[in-house]
DNA sequence: AATGAATGAGTTTTCATTCAT
DNA sequence: GATGAATGAAAACTCATTCAT
């Protein structure tokens, strides 16, 4: 998708081709089966390559499973943060991170499952697949508490409390068939609102 | 010729006494582990049995984990029902539910980290982990909503959401270790009415 | 079906019944099942007795299977020396016998299937299935050879080949469904008095 | 975490010795101990081979067996219908065929006698081991009738009956150590030749 | 770098047999 | 004598991982 050499023979692909091929073949069948029931056979036949070339970018079928999901949280960490960056009232900023989460899941539909349904890995710092999420949204909850926009309790347990909304809105949502016409983001944002912020605010 | 057995089979002591230890074992074993990195031999192993006496009580692994998960959701649906069916403000009758959530809890701790673990297996009606809790959460949201104590919105979306709620202050409440002098249930009985309840109600 | 002891409960039964549900069961079992995919439990239940019972009259699976193929083959044995014994010409005797093979075999059809279906069992005296009525054909056709009723040939090769035409009409019959409208007897005394006897016969 | 293998892995020599290698093994062990009684760990070890190789070549212990199985097959019916479809009066054509069936019987004795313990195997197409001698078998048969050098008779019997004589004289010629010297074939062809030609022939 | 054949430990499940009741 | 719960060895089959080519 980036630097296609047409002038070059096809065997010399992009190597990031096959990381791709690999990333989405891989996204699909574990969503589609559940990682125990995907070998990395089929992972190699369902992106073309070899079984070996895909120990070529991951040691291990975990280690793949695990770049994915950090892949995912990424994404979504990096969309919250710039969009609770942007101006306007507390209301507005969460209503607008809604809207925001949403669209990353869009992009990201197979992979967002896969978080969802991931909840039994660990990472090698410890932490557990949506950790990173959490933490953001904690991040945010504080801020919002210190300048008594929220009402006040301790930010860890609300922070997973929001966080368990969206991961409760999306898997809903997903459920559903991801539909573009259901306004999943609004009616988050409307018990985020309520739920989280004082009068104040 | 095949099997020669020296067997030396033990006597049968309490007729219950198997199925309990069976049902430890595999909560405990399938919680650190995860249901698919646990054998049926280490269940045996651990419950003192063998490995034949399993399948007299389960005909599959996933059978054993079904009645494991459905019987925790019982203990959940039945008690949110009866502290839902007391006497009380609709902001009573939410905070007496979220402290019998959190007793249940601690009845169950082992089934409960199960069951928040499991989320992509699929029972034979179609259903999955959780979703007789969510649907008796949306039963008793759709009651709110309709006397105009809760706001307004998609029963199934809000339930979700409120399903969400829980998963997340108990998945954090475990992750500290179950303390009971950690009051996760006002916690989450406070996002919950603010949430959800109007100033009506 | 022997002594019937009407006087007593039913918790007396005849030791007898007992066998013969056994036989019973397991012929039907192991016919259309095949000997390997059927499990003493299952013939316990079809006989209606305990599992333990079932080794109270055999030692082994491998054991029962023997007494019934023995059974059967007692069954033709008999049944083929008894009409060898009447009077009549060679070929009136070979026609009365084959006749008479297709009457053991209807009363015997589960029985007979199994004969056919199990080749690889060894008896305690070194000898296979069939070889008992192998060997009665043997003497037959030594006898008549004897007297130039048979054109001349190594018994024991002459017999494996009779009894080969034997179990292959047998066969044909059985898959046809052993229906008593279609005279495979008759045609299989065509073909034995045509290809054993002697013109002089 | 799991497999960790400390696999010396082997070259690979001929692509086909290890196919051939599974043959031989599964051959001789089938033959030896019965089908059921032979692991696919056993064939492994046999081969000098690691188990799943074997099924690298094979699906299924079935499918070892039927592919097996249709190998003699095409071999007896190959080689009958050339030598039928030779210049030479029928009875000479009988003759021929007798041979030339124990021919093939030599370059395949445990393959044969794996066919002949087998019978209660049904293949995908619904046809047991056998049937397709035995449809060689009706088509001479019919042939012959036609044109007046068989007796009449119901071509599926009659061929039920002559594949029985083959394999009767084929079992007990194996029994015999599959002797070089004893002209079972001879036999065979007699017996044919006189049960099922007319005189006209 | 890429390939994919080979490995073998590990999994779920079955079942002949025993023996305390 | 009858019962059937309990046993555990064994079987078919899978698949993460390695490494010679």
């Amino acid at each position: 998708m980036k630097n296609q050499n047409l002038t070059r023979a096809k065997r010399t692909r992009d190597p990031d081709s096959k990381r791709t091929a690999i990333y989405e073949a891989a996204a699909r069948l574990f969503t589609d089966h559940g990682y125990e029931n995907v070998s990395i056979a089929k992972i190699a036949r369902e992106a073309g390559i070899a079984v070996g070339t895909v120990y070529r970018f991951h040691d291990t079928k975990l280690t793949l499973l695990r770049a994915m999901l950090e892949g995912v949280e990424d994404a979504f960490v990096t969309r919250m943060a710039s969009d609770w960056a942007c101006d306007g009232t507390y209301a507005e900023r969460i209503e607008r991170m809604c809207y925001g989460l949403f669209e990353v899941a869009e992009d990201n539909l197979d992979l967002l499952k896969l978080l969802n349904m991931t909840t039994d890995i660990v990472f090698t710092d410890g932490s557990l697949p949506g950790d990173r999420i959490q933490n953001q949204i904690r991040i945010m909850y504080t801020e919002a508490m210190n300048v008594g926009a929220s009402h006040q309790g301790d930010p860890h347990m609300m922070a997973a409390i929001a966080h368990g909304m969206v991961e409760g809105a999306m898997v809903r949502w997903m459920r559903l068939g991801a539909p573009k016409d259901i306004d999943a983001a609004a009616q988050l944002a409307l018990v985020f609102k309520d739920g989280f912020m004082t009068n104040a605010a």
